[in-house]
DNA sequence: GCAGAGCGGAACGATCCGTTCCACTGTTAT
DNA sequence: ATAACAGTGGAACGGATCGTTCCGCTCTGC
């Protein structure tokens, strides 16, 4: 008997699932940030596991997706809670963007809409991530760092326009993006003209969220 | 002999088959720029004809894609020009911008890049494209208008960001693109501190246009 | 009228991909 | 020791998609 008393440090055969829980989502995220459409089997050849692997622990593709599409919802509250701790007004708000450019966190969410059928806890955070956002833009516009005619739904935008930069090497695209956000965000400081054109309103970017039929 | 005289004026059959060119054309357009990988029957669809007509054209899938992505590239060079006779050195540059993103010819371009072989002639035209896309930034940059550390390949970057922002209504999409833009260009005026990171190196997005194996 | 250009769309063949299934292996409990 | 089984690899299947071909039809130009 080789654990007689249950020990947390598991080893052998359990030890060896655990480490595919943590792998095979790995592999997942990388797998399907680079390509949303990318074919399961692409997944397990990247984790080093075979299919079944898999299928043991998602009921199908479209449960990884939708855990995938969900942890990366996780991702960004917890950035904007982050960054929502830092005393200066702009940097809060700058550094809630460059968290999220750095974690790709736009892929995962924006880029798997519609692949999937999202959960009630899905909407409920969805929700909470808009309402986090919206505070560090009220904040940053109300102490007078952002240009005043900047609405939430330009964050979108923005990180939309991020998350477009992409080169095979993961590392130099996020350099690239840090960029290309420094750009946008010394066009986002109080400037003069205000933007073009209506602003994005509330729920117009919500067709991304209706599956495709 | 058909037609003695070589009559412009085309009528019946053959006015049809010359409408046909155009309608097919813009089709493809359409469908190439909302998806990349649309397949061929899309085209013939929207365009209201047969896939026939479309062979009859094209001896492929390829060779329209080609054709498509060229004529992207020849609009992109007209762009360059026509603004290039802007006498003021920002607005020649800003103005630039603005086009090929009303244009939407980045779409046509780098997004179909690899999924034909391209003919000398377009490697010929890409290489005016980059000088004339070039001069703009040299003249906007020595008249001390664009920030001295914004290189020529930075400005594809700017492209691509626009051309991400993408919602179902054409002329929507063309408002937001503007918006975005014009926070771009907000932050391209000289400012401090310098960019963050490495710029762009020339040569460095060369593998978009190598062949998918 | 007749030859054939132009055309519509069904049919074909090649992929591709999600999912299922089964044999096998090492582990756990008896 | 050995039975039961969780965990796994990967072949195989069925459905879908898509590029391309092909056949029959129409209508034009001679």
């Amino acid at each position: 008997m080789p654990n007689p008393t249950d020990t947390p440090p598991l080893a052998g055969r359990r030890a060896q699932a655990a480490r595919n829980d943590a792998v095979i989502l790995e592999a997942a995220r990388a797998v399907f940030l680079a390509d949303p459409k990318a074919p399961i089997a692409a997944v397990a050849e990247r984790a080093g596991v075979g299919i079944s692997a898999l299928y043991r622990r998602y009921a199908g593709k479209e449960d990884l997706l939708r855990k995938l599409c969900h942890d990366g919802l996780r991702r960004f509250i917890e950035a904007a809670e982050e960054a929502a701790g830092d005393p200066d007004d702009w940097s809060a708000f700058a550094g809630f963007l460059e968290r999220v450019v750095d974690a790709d966190v736009h892929s995962l969410t924006v880029h798997l809409a519609g692949t999937f059928t999202p959960t009630p806890e899905m909407g409920r955070d969805a929700a909470r991530a808009n309402e986090l956002t919206a505070a560090l833009v009220a904040r940053a516009r109300d102490a007078g760092r952002l240009r005043p005619d900047l609405v939430l739904q330009d964050v979108g935008l923005l990180l939309e326009g991020c998350a477009a930069i992409r080169v095979p090497d993961p590392e130099r695209t996020r350099q690239l993006r840090r960029r290309h956000l420094a750009v946008l965000l010394a066009g986002l400081r109080v400037t003069d003209p205000p933007l073009p054109g209506p602003p994005p309103a509330a729920g117009e970017f919500d067709w991304r969220w209706r599956r495709a039929e």
